[in-house]
DNA sequence: GAAACTGCTCGGTGT
DNA sequence: GAGCAGTTTC
């Protein structure tokens, strides 16, 4: 291991051996990011610093997961697993454990997922005898989230009156209510969301300067990963805790920040410069990952942002060859364009399905592209929408875990309560629901006080709850004896779930058998994992890991080899010799929803930079003309990102675009109303121009096609139409808001286009 | 108490 | 189209 530095380039090398002081590495996409950071961290154990006293942030488990297994193999396996190391979520949820009592939390206190937070909102809306139409618990808690992570407790989100304001401007005048009676639930609960981990963090420090003090000696050098994806609160954890040594390095690409809407603030990697005026400044800007052409096109892109810390980045690679750029006519068809060039590239270049990753804005589009690569016979894996976790029986059988190490946790036993059967209704939960908040208690202490408080119950109904009591704390009576492993499968024996799962033999039971089984094999890698590490190996530890775990952290074995479906998103970090970015539309990316803003298409862009950098070998964009959206089609037009990059790096597919000669037409008024009506129609699949011409009552017969054109006729808008290279044609008066751009060669086409839209030349 | 049905709404990214 | 909540039916 003498020579690593050899392995690398010297601003990288600078970044690795500059270990006193403040550091900002801003690391371009495919600059060996990764790889600075782990050789930081091996450069400082071998020179001699103990691992306990390195901390190392990041986003994933699994970045966490890779960086250690990379740094073992520099300096050993004992030496690594000592390392503090893992996502901010997971290293302060530890700290919150250890330190729970200060704050009044039991230190087996329950980690809320969003669907346990959006549950106890909702019934929180409920009480307080909110319309659950106005104050929807989605939102709610996207406020509240946005709260915490401005480190806004409730006392002071009922003084900031700029939030207050939003509040009344969308009518949800009381979620400062909802959230000071969520925040005092949760605490009743011995629950935390995922943001209150970082914010009771922030408390713990503030309130306990000791307990500060002792993490700040500790702690001497501290790396953050994705620094441009930190929030508030995790900007003011880390500054806290860099204070007494200094020693922070953080590691970033601002040109990659994409989650401000979980609160990140690209801001902190900007302006890291005011917090630490004598930082030193490490650009790593050669490309490892990506051809030149790929590199150029993604440049041409950022260069559109106005917020960004300069760097030139570039790729020595070889040139590689244009982004295709594929029009298809519909989603589905799309579906099948990519599918098919995934085969032909994997034949003319013997690539394996792995070297392929189909990219999206939203996890609704994956549908189409699975039914194609599975009409294909191509083996795909799918990450995002409904995780591993998330299904049903998981659920269940880990709300069962939950109660038995907190029964207070009130959403897991609400949950379980009554299932599978045991007579406790609908009624029954209501009354104890109810003698729950009017004693300000749990509804697991009405329970186990019912005796001897009131007869709320008749004897039967009576009877059942002791029964529940009664089993609940069998299983928390084995706690301390029993292997998590062993102790699971007796809370799924005894508790009747697996009866019940095992009764009938239909396809969704047996599925649901094997999810059960598949978790029980979890739990078994848990035990020998942690056994390994030396670590702890009780239902609790297993329900914290598994409360933070991601579905990239559950890959299992026959994982390999398949073609990669996400969002963008859960991209980031990753490469593939052919990546495809699909749905390249205006209004599903960019988001509508981000288009009011130049910030929020600005992240857009980021997000589009994010996509084409991941491409090592072939990058390709695809765009479809109309797609299914609430179970109606709607047209869509090519995104503005499409022309954003520049055309020396873009390639258009071969198909022409082609009109008939006799065009059918609407009524300015029909066009109108259309436009506004959000282009929808009610044509059936299979539908084209034709079948939306008939349905409206127009020319029978009369069929086009073309992005332009068709927009057009549908009332949806062309603003202004480029013909070959440089010369703009724009709409003159009756349609105002247009924005796509279309590149058009066919002089027929001009002269139709002319007549038809009244269009104006430009230049 | 579970299955079947109806109507309503739905804006997106994820630790 | 899909998921959810509330309602009806067995």
């Amino acid at each position: 291991m003498q020579n690593y530095l050899e392995q690398l380039n010297p601003a990288q090398q600078q970044a690795v051996i500059t270990t006193e002081g403040a550091s900002l590495v801003i690391a371009g996409a495919g600059s060996g990011k990764t790889r600075v950071l782990t050789f930081r961290i091996a450069h400082l154990l071998m020179q001699g610093v103990p691992p306990h006293r390195i901390l190392a942030l990041t986003f994933t488990n699994k970045a966490a997961r890779e960086m250690k297994l990379r740094i073992a193999t520099m300096v050993g396996n004992d030496i690594a697993q000592k390392l503090w190391m893992g996502t901010f979520h997971s290293v302060f949820a530890r700290i919150l454990r250890s330190e729970a009592d200060k704050l009044g939390y039991p230190s087996s206190f329950t980690i809320y997922d969003t669907a346990d937070s959006k549950s106890l909102i909702k019934s929180i809306i409920k009480q307080m005898k909110l319309s659950d139409k106005e104050y929807k618990p989605g939102q709610v808690l996207g406020r509240i989230s946005s709260a915490k992570n401005d480190l806004v407790t409730p006392a002071a989100y009922a003084r900031d009156q700029h939030r207050m304001m939003e509040d009344q401007a969308s009518r949800k005048g009381m979620v400062y209510e909802i959230y000071t009676r969520y925040m005092r639930q949760c605490y009743k609960f011995g629950a935390m969301d995922f943001d209150d981990l970082l914010l009771n963090t922030n408390i713990l420090f503030r309130d306990h300067p000791e307990i500060l003090q002792k993490y700040q000696n500790w702690i001497q050098y501290i790396l953050v990963d994705e620094y441009q994806d930190t929030n508030y609160s995790q900007y003011i954890i880390i500054k806290k805790l860099a204070q007494k040594h200094g020693n922070i390095c953080v590691v970033g690409d601002d040109a990659q920040s994409i989650y401000s809407f979980r609160g990140a603030k690209i801001e902190n990697i900007l302006n890291f410069r005011n917090d630490y005026p004598d930082y030193q400044l490490f650009k790593l800007e050669q490309n490892y990952r990506s051809t030149q052409n790929i590199v150029n096109a993604a440049n041409s892109i950022i260069a559109k942002n106005q917020k960004q810390i300069k760097k030139a980045v570039f790729s020595e690679k070889d040139q590689g060859s244009r982004i295709k750029i594929h029009n298809a006519y519909s989603d589905i068809e799309e579906g099948y364009i990519v599918i098919n060039d995934i085969k032909d590239k994997k034949l003319k270049h013997n690539y394996d399905y792995q070297d392929f990753a189909i990219l999206y804005r939203t996890n609704a589009q994956s549908r189409i592209f699975e039914e194609a690569l599975r009409k294909s016979n191509m083996p795909y894996k799918i990450y995002g929408g409904l995780s591993f976790y998330q299904r049903k029986e998981i659920k269940d059988l880990l709300a069962y875990c939950r109660v038995t190490v907190n029964p207070a946790d009130q959403e897991a036993l609400k949950r379980i309560i009554n299932y599978p059967t045991r007579g406790i209704g609908k009624t029954t939960l209501d009354k104890i629901e109810a003698a729950a908040v009017a004693s300000g208690k749990a509804m697991w202490e009405i329970l186990i006080s019912l005796e001897d408080t009131s007869r709320l119950f008749n004897a039967g109904t009576q009877r059942k709850l002791n029964s529940f009591v009664g089993l609940i704390n069998g299983f928390a009576a084995s706690l301390k004896q029993q292997s998590a492993y062993d102790l699971v499968m007796e809370i799924a024996t005894q508790s009747g779930m697996m009866k019940d799962l095992y009764h009938d033999r239909t396809p969704e039971a047996i599925a649901r058998q094997e999810n059960i089984q598949e978790l029980m094999n979890g739990i078994q890698e848990f035990s020998n994992n942690r056994m390994e590490e030396g670590g702890e190996t009780g239902l609790i530890h297993f329900l914290e890991e598994v409360s933070l775990l991601t579905d990239q952290d559950n890959e299992s074995d026959d994982d390999i080899n398949k073609v990669t479906l996400m969002t963008i998103h859960s991209s980031k970090g990753l490469e593939f010799k052919n990546v495809y970015i699909v749905g390249v539309e205006e209004g599903l990316f960019p988001s509508s929803m981000t288009l009011e803003s130049e910030q929020g298409i600005e992240e857009e862009r980021r997000l589009f930079y994010v996509a084409v950098t991941r491409a090592e070998d072939y990058a390709t964009i695809s765009f479809a003309r109309t797609r299914y959206k609430y179970g109606e089609s709607a047209f869509c037009r090519p995104s503005r990102f499409i022309g954003e990059i520049h055309s020396d790096f873009v390639e258009f597919s071969g198909d022409k675009i082609k009109i008939a000669d006799k065009p059918g037409k609407f009524t300015p008024k029909q066009a109108e109303r259309r436009s506004f009506s959000n282009t929808s129609t009610t044509a059936k699949p299979g539908y084209n121009f034709k079948k939306v011409e008939n349905r409206q009552g127009g020319k029978k017969g009369a069929s086009f096609s073309g992005s332009a054109v068709g927009n057009l006729k549908a009332g949806l808008l062309v603003e202004h139409i480029r013909f070959g290279k440089g010369r703009i044609i724009s709409l003159d008066g009756e349609m105002p808001n247009a924005k796509a751009t279309v590149d058009f060669e066919n002089a027929g086409l001009k002269q139709l286009l002319l007549k038809f839209a009244k269009l104006k030349i430009l230049g």
